[in-house]
DNA sequence: CTGTTAGCGCATTCAT
DNA sequence: ATGAATGCGCTAACAG
């Protein structure tokens, strides 16, 4: 049987008002210990558990936070959603999920749904955190909102993120101290994703500085398959100076990379160096390892429900947190090889012909 | 300006009653083009959007799918329920997700959660089907639920998954076919979930069809880390008989093992052969690539969907669906080796020292 | 075709 | 310390 079980069927079987259940509930108001115990007692007898509509329609906020993502399949998004599942659920609240597919256009829909929810906040990754309509219309109806892994400028925006720029600095700074000299930059579908550019920026920077010519990204269809990224690297890595290297915007990439050169013939990290970005637990099994930038990813989640609760509940100022991050050596990124692959006495073969 | 706009304003903006919006927004009865134009304007001028609360509340439904899960941070049940997403979403349905941290302790009061919320139903995945006090509740508030992964005995409970026992007997008989004799069984920290019981089983009958001897199942730390299986492993193969393949009970399992007989200096599959199960994507970019049980687990969460959206409106009785599955080949999965390890004239070496 | 009205389950005044 | 009464936003039953 359903839950024909109110308040109501409470109050009646412990012989009280409604008002004095309720209060017993939620400790809002002091009630003698005899009627707390009958109404305690009917509540188990008859399972009574408060409607969270209910309470919601009348205090006009839910017990939800609403998450939007890209995609759950990308480890790093499931790991910041495992963090911000985890931090919500200390303070008693639900997720609300949505995920746009990647999709940018989407995302207006679905925060609206979510809106519609009453949830409490948001904590959501978009494509671009700067000039989003969505965004602007939260901040319009001040609905609280945190971002994760954009990383927006300024502080204008709520943010939980790793620095980016840096880190690619970093990462392009180890390949070149390994004796890279020809890094390509591979990107995903998203040139326009706000963290891709600034890992970008952080590759052409640090090629910079080392005087080094810094290489237009390479943009691979992000959802593409292994197949389709070997047909698009087989120009780049065919030709007479190849790079020796190659960074690629993300983790996903860099697995999919490293299996297109595989099937080119390409051998990793003899030939070619690869390294992603995000620091997925699954670079760390494969062998040889992905060499990477390691970021908090589900610390992140967690940071953001902590930031969005503050904000919730005093009002704290947006501000972008940069976590940080760290350098995962792997196999994937070797020395760069002394003479040119091209005249590599042995030469190579298919591994998967 | 939080949203102050509800049906009432919309109402005397279009000079009509409140009745008539409802009318617009659901399409529940017919209305004038006249009346209609100019609430569908009115609504447009004040950003309008009908709380899902309110309508909850007097429906006592709301347009939300519960989920409960053991980890986002597994692959697999993280493509599961992009699965259940993507379909809710088709169905104008919102996730209400929740995750018990591998903790079965945890489920009845996540499950109570979710019921709270008046979810429309529930995609779940518990540690075991059979005698759970949290289904047993469900189905006493016939709150209609779909079970995922599980593999419940008869067709009492509603569930999709695989034929766990049969595609395991697959898996073994590729095994022996390839020249293994000595096969080590290695499962989960959760030998009580159903699923790996039956996969126990399936591994058990075609190694006795095949005359061979069933080992116990070893059993290792769902959650530990590559360091941790290692040392459990050392023991069984270190063994002058030791067996020369290990089939795990699930993929993120056999990558760690993976990694721990590399530790051990053993090497995959020159020396073992490794086989997981669930076939996750990343069993395909790792190399040697890993052998395993693709099983359709995006899928999976579509179809629960469905299927529950079935029992809501149909009232259709709960039942089994077992989806297909098939062998993955992998690197890992290779033909026994003719000699024992030990006379192995080339002694392993640790990779990872 | 449209308006009026009565709750849905609960928290919360205001009385007592 | 407790009860009666009100209304949150919406849908649906009933009147017109």
């Amino acid at each position: 049987m359903p839950r024909i079980v109110t308040i109501r069927t409470v109050a009646e079987r412990a012989g009280c008002s409604i008002a004095t259940v309720s209060r017993v509930i939620n400790r809002s108001a002091p009630t003698s210990a005899d009627v707390e115990a009958r109404v305690r007692a009917a509540i188990d007898e008859l399972g009574f558990r408060p409607s969270e509509i209910g309470r919601a329609l009348k205090t006009l906020k839910t017990r939800t936070v609403g998450v939007l993502i890209p995609s759950l399949t990308n480890p790093v998004f499931a790991a910041s959603v495992a963090g911000v599942q985890a931090a919500a659920r200390e303070r008693r609240h639900t997720l609300l999920l949505t995920a746009t597919d990647y999709d940018p256009g989407a995302e207006a829909e679905l925060v609206e749904t979510l809106v519609a929810q009453n949830v409490a906040g948001l904590v959501l990754t978009v494509a671009c955190a700067s000039q989003n309509a969505t965004l602007d219309l939260l901040e319009a109806e001040s609905i609280p909102f945190v971002l994760v892994h954009n990383e927006p400028e300024g502080d204008a925006r709520a943010a939980v993120c790793v620095d980016n720029a840096a880190a690619t600095s970093a990462l392009t700074e180890a390949m070149i101290a390994a004796g890279h000299r020809r890094i390509a930059y591979l990107a995903g579908r998203f040139a326009t994703s706000d963290r891709s550019l600034r890992r970008y920026e952080g590759y052409r920077a640090a090629m910079q500085k080392a005087g080094l010519v810094a290489a237009a990204p390479l943009e691979l269809d992000y959802l593409g398959d292994a197949p389709s990224h070997a047909a698009a690297l087989a120009g780049l890595f065919g030709e007479a100076s190849a790079p020796t290297a190659a960074l690629c915007s993300n983790d996903l990439l860099a697995l999919s990379v490293t299996g297109a050169l595989r099937d080119l013939g390409i051998r990793v990290p003899d030939h070619v160096s690869v390294a992603g970005f995000d620091g997925i637990a699954l670079g760390r099994a494969m062998s040889p390892s992905l060499a990477t930038v390691d970021t908090p990813t589900r610390l992140m989640g967690e940071r953001a429900v902590e930031m969005l609760f503050e904000m919730i509940e005093t009002g704290a100022a947006p501000r972008v947190e940069r976590l940080p991050f760290s350098l995962r050596p792997g196999g994937t990124l070797a020395a760069a090889p002394k003479r040119s692959r091209r005249q590599d006495p042995t030469p190579p073969t298919p591994l998967n012909p």
